[in-house]
DNA sequence: TTGAAAGCGATACCAA
DNA sequence: TTGGTATCGCTTTCAA
């Protein structure tokens, strides 16, 4: 079923049909003025020469390249890989594609932020928690729109995010009710803006119950980074030992925990463990982890719809949604009750 | 710094500088046949007007689009993840983008694959370990590159993977020289031929040294489904138990050493797990698995280069080829000599 | 309802 | 060394 000679053209069917190039153009795309024994008639042309419209020229002529630039987090979280792939899905919905900018960390590259000009690509999502965004700036320069997933928004931009501070709310209150009273949060980077509004946002909570201000261990944004905080945690006297583990996210709670167990003590009997995220891997043994969990698709959904909206001319004024988390009881924390 | 107002093009340069399209076309790509003072003339006008061209413009005119197209498996193995990134590190080192075409089980959606034409790829990238492949037959029926990463070719098409026999020979000869005699395999999805070849490979290697036919346990490709088999492990009584158990990818054998441990079983103490992939999580605590790890850089490197090769019309007459995996010794399996 | 022609941005060939 | 022009595939006025 070789056919590269040649590949049909708008061109190639006109001539084969006898007609002008614009009136195949307008019958392929439903034209209301076109008559409906011409359409059929060309239609039927196309699909047995197996026409495919060119993109690019169609692009070129001044449409939309329906063509997105995808920018993705550190991968060895596996909540982005888990996000890329609602990217690809809701893309795909949406009759988008997605064109992979730059993964994981490190500045983007000059050529491949340059790739977002030269490939004409409608907008940018960057789902990355980090700050630093060479991708955002060039796209700030030149007017392309952009959204941020899963982080707040730089620069102007818009950007729907996981409500961070009702999440662990949420999960705070549950730890309380639970009996538990002496905290430890293991932060992340302090360059991602979800992690310090965890950090903050679960302290808070503790603040208005009245509790004295929880241990912070420096963590990181990986398993091995979580680890290490666990370590720490598990080499404090016992009586100064915390009685529930907050991390900021599900990577780092699954460190802790391994950490914690590794030293001879019980999750969650002897020290409860939460995260955020909501990643699957956490989710079955031997974690369970207890954690909110973010709404990715929904989150991502709204993301391209906000794209859409701007690219469309839609000036939206730099949007920030913030959507529920779902709290996941779990079987690293327990009730002390 | 917006630049909206109509971005420069080659003829709004040339109208700038007084002179042909076609001589700033020329004197922006270095021909050696422009004289230096018009190059550099030129050359600052555009950069002045940051002036960036029009990649699918470029295509149009005939050349390639530099775009490749990739084919993802399942997310939930984080192998694909780590794929992905040397993918689109590769990839920029060629001046190729990567646009992402699926992710993920599933038949790739019509849409998805017609894009590959629509854009004129160059060639698609399929590193997937599952045989069917709508995006594979969709580039064969129109003369599009494609190369294999992670698996062995179908229909014809180049390929890269890791020495599956070779890594389990390896493999092997180091548990039989640690003592281990009762082996178990835990198998993965039948469609993959990696797995399979994994299995395989791995039994022949016990026949060779004369133990008894290994013990074949259904797995799958997710850590639940090496869960499940981890678990139907332990339940085994003690005499038939295995001593050793060898899953054909490192999700898996993290499933197994999970279910195990769980099960009140010591891994390596009572039982040796060892995997294949070479996965980062599985390298630490709480794992420290032995495994076999792919070459990925390396691979997707050479299955790049292949492409180009192919893209550039140099009728490579269908490539295979096998990369060596490193074994990697860690404490997920001890000798009992 | 259909046709003809212009043009999107860049390249390459043929002249000069 | 530089200029003009055709062309890639498609859309879109403007006519007919």
């Amino acid at each position: 079923m070789q056919d590269n000679p040649a590949r049909a053209t708008i061109a190639s069917l006109a001539r084969e049909a006898g007609v002008a190039a614009s009136t195949v153009s307008r019958a392929l795309k439903g034209d209301p003025r076109i008559s409906p024994a011409m359409r059929d008639r060309i239609t039927a042309l196309a699909q047995a020469a197996g026409y495919t419209p060119n993109a690019l020229a169609r692009t070129l002529v001044g449409g939309r390249s329906q063509l997105i630039g995808l920018v993705l987090g550190p991968i060895e979280n596996p909540i982005y890989a888990e996000m890329m792939q609602a990217v690809v899905a809701e893309a795909a919905r949406r009759e988008l594609r997605v064109l992979l900018l730059h993964v994981g960390r490190g500045p983007i590259e000059d050529s491949t932020a340059a790739a977002l000009l030269q490939y004409k690509m409608d907008g940018c999502l960057i789902t990355s928690a980090e700050l630093s965004s060479r991708a955002a700036s060039v796209c700030a320069a030149n007017g392309v729109p952009v959204v941020m997933v899963n982080r707040v928004p730089r620069l102007h931009a818009s950007a729907v995010a996981c409500d961070n501070r009702a999440g662990c709310e949420e999960l705070a209150a549950h730890l309380l009710e639970g009996g538990h009273r002496r905290f430890a949060i293991v932060t992340g980077n302090p360059d991602s803006s979800n992690n310090q509004d965890r950090a903050e946002g679960f302290a808070r909570c503790l603040r208005a119950a009245g509790l004295p201000e929880p241990l912070l261990v420096p963590g990181g944004a990986s398993h091995a980074a979580g680890y290490a905080a666990g370590s720490r945690l598990a080499a404090l006297p016992p009586d100064t030992r915390p009685d529930a583990v907050f991390a900021v996210s599900d990577i780092l709670a699954m460190g802790v925990i391994d950490a914690l167990r590794a030293a001879g003590l019980r999750v969650p009997e002897d020290v409860s463990v939460a995260g955020f995220d909501g990643i699957a891997i956490a989710a079955g043994p031997p974690y369970r982890l207890t954690t909110v969990a973010q709404p990715l698709a929904p989150m991502v959904a709204r993301g391209l719809d906000l794209l859409v909206a701007d690219i469309s001319g839609a000036r939206v004024p730099d949007d920030v949604i913030s959507l529920r988390g779902t709290l996941m009881l779990r079987g690293s924390t327990r009730n002390f009750i």
